[in-house]
DNA sequence: TTACTATATTACAATATCGTGATATAGGCA
DNA sequence: TGCCTATATCACGATATTGTAATATAGTAA
């Protein structure tokens, strides 16, 4: 999204990118992947998914290009392409925070007003 | 997502800001949003979008806190309530057009060494 | 009240996605 | 060759999401 407004196509790829990442077990595998590069077995053991799970959701990720593999005789080691995916994460959850905050003080000025009844 | 593993519900709370932001109509009544705050009619007629269409993605975007509403008489008046979220979309069109060019480049590199047989 | 406009909701078909069991593929080693 | 392990893919049921036509609701004004 930028000052000219994004064509059709682009919308699309920016949605894509946002489908990606809009799943538990892919944030889950790419949050265990921060940690440190890993094999898919690591990877299974590490999250608790499935070992087909881990690789269909690893397979999505990479053609995202948001990690990267490298084999290693009989193993596939994933790593993050994209660390930028982490300060996105973060600005999520810090608006994730201040939503929260907001209704905790919202919940809290409502018995206020109430208790003056 | 921070230094210290998200819980479960945390992961499940970002993804599903991704999710809303993972489709086409919501980042174009986003999008539209941006230069300014309309109603509902003025935003079918900007986007293209159906009327039916247009109440229920605002609709969705509301409960996720991303705009606000303000009524007015017989019409509503909706507003970006996180700029934040264009912040998130300029992250993801710099890894995209990253993207494409690393693309270009592998392509041209691959034609180069294929003309040197 | 009635009529009109703006917006929201409902119901549904079409489509997409998730997780999984079963199976295929690929590499290493005997 | 055959066997084992690691990883990827296929096929499928379950579930979720999209856009839309039809309908409901809310506000205004006569």
């Amino acid at each position: 999204m930028r000052k000219k407004p994004p064509s059709e196509s682009q919308l699309a790829d920016i949605a894509g990118i946002f489908a990606i990442l809009a799943d538990r077990s892919r944030l889950l595998l790419l949050n265990t992947l921060r940690e440190s590069p890993c094999y898919v077995t690591e990877l299974c053991r590490k999250t608790g998914l499935k070992q087909a799970n881990v690789s269909k959701q690893l397979g999505l990720l990479k053609s995202a290009e948001l990690v990267t593999t490298q084999r290693d005789g009989n193993l596939v080691q994933y790593s993050i392409a994209e660390p930028m995916i982490f300060d996105i994460c973060e600005l999520v959850c810090s608006k994730i925070e201040r939503d929260a905050r907001r209704r905790i003080q919202a919940f809290r000025t409502e018995r206020t007003i109430a208790a003056r009844r």
